[in-house]
DNA sequence: CCGCATCCCTAAGGATACTG
DNA sequence: CAGTATCCTTAGGGATGCGG
């Protein structure tokens, strides 16, 4: 193997390890894939249909915020409320997420026996 | 939204899930992705190019193998060797390795200012 | 309603040394 | 060479309660 392609691995191998980095973690795939298909939602609804817990979920979506994923409004209603929505950079990451539904919806067919 | 619609966000969002259960942790795709691309390694040879210590990634490679991601194959040379490939299944990860690369690589170049 | 503070527990991951 | 045993550190994630 030469020096070329060994580069050329390691930027393969750095590759995948940088997209692991920014969407770590149990929730953070899922919280987006829930705002690019579904569009903006409150936190309240975001917990509720998610199921992540508050303290949880506030913390991904900071995550999220600074790798400027989703984007952050609050709305000044009488008790605030707050909407996140996905940017359009988080667009970008439907690839993977597309490709991780299908396979997910593949492998459980495969696990049941169809 | 209607009960049809209820059930599909769900099957959605338990295959996110489903799949990233299986390919949990910081390691497992890297591994798969190095076994795809590059072919059989050695129990060794993989350690060293992934930079995982022996105990994680014998770990990572036992729950790949019981999920039928890989394939462990014992040699009767004089020192003992072991050969790890990926399996037919796991090519079935192709596309959501490949799109992870993709977006690895674009990510690190909006990073850095290009 | 949002989401922070506190407390807690478990699981993930790493270093090192050792055996078949 | 492969991989297990031991030990340790940290990070991930959950429950609950309070304040803006």
């Amino acid at each position: 193997m030469n020096d070329k392609s060994d580069v050329a691995c390691q930027n393969v191998h750095s590759a995948i390890q940088d997209t692991l980095y920014v969407v770590n973690g149990k929730w953070k795939l899922l919280i987006l894939s829930i705002l690019i298909n579904e569009g903006t939602k409150r936190f309240g609804e975001l917990a509720r249909e998610s199921g992540i817990s508050p303290r949880i979920l506030s913390k991904e979506l900071q995550e999220l915020e600074l790798n400027q994923l989703v984007s952050r409004q609050v709305c000044p209603t009488k008790p605030i409320t707050v909407e996140y929505s996905s940017t359009p950079y988080a667009g970008t990451l439907k690839e993977v997420i597309d490709a991780m539904i299908r396979w997910g919806q593949n492998h459980k067919r495969k696990i049941v026996g169809r």
